[in-house]
DNA sequence: GCCAACGTTGGC
DNA sequence: GCCAACGTTGGC
């Protein structure tokens, strides 16, 4: 089982949507890396760190795990969304989602700050300067660390 | 709102 | 195939 990392800022889809939603799928994604760690990596029963982007204050705010592998991204040829895409078509789709399930919501968020305080995370992609990446992998002692990180913070509340 | 970093586009 | 211009991301 693999570990990853999906951004979302809270404004457009946060932790609490999934929340309420149960599940969804993780449309919109247009960077081909990211596309493709979908596409080629990512299996059911994956573990996603949620985490908020342009936020106050940005980090990870929960978890999802994923709940079917990637198929065709529709909103890639519907007009009506921010997510069009004129080289994308139902016959040659160009983009890909999963679906991505709740799991969990952090008691308090993790933030990016506390994320680069943890010297046992100082490899972490998303700590690292320019990345903008939206999905990026996650090292399985990461998760641990972060995980326990969100034990600690739960009973501290 | 600013702007550094980075991906994409398109002219050549 | 190079690379300047442009658009986007996302922390601050």
């Amino acid at each position: 089982m693999a570990y990853w990392l999906m951004k979302s800022e809270p404004e457009v889809y946060s932790i609490e949507d999934l929340k309420s939603d149960g599940r969804t799928e993780w449309e919109g994604v247009r960077n081909y890396q990211a596309r493709n760690y979908m596409m080629k990596e990512m299996k059911v029963g994956d573990i996603v760190l949620f985490y908020h982007s342009n936020a106050q204050p940005p980090g990870v705010a929960g978890l999802g795990t994923v709940s079917r592998l990637a198929k065709p991204d529709a909103s890639s040829w519907n007009k009506k969304t921010p997510y069009y895409d004129e080289k994308s078509t139902p016959e040659s789709p160009r983009w890909f989602c999963v679906e991505v399930a709740f799991k969990a919501e952090f008691s308090k968020i993790i933030s990016l700050e506390d994320l680069r305080e943890e010297p046992r995370l100082s490899k972490m992609e998303v700590l690292k300067k320019g990345q903008r990446l939206s999905i990026m992998p996650v090292r399985n002692e990461e998760f641990k660390i972060i995980e326990k990180m969100a034990q600690i913070n739960s009973k501290i509340k």
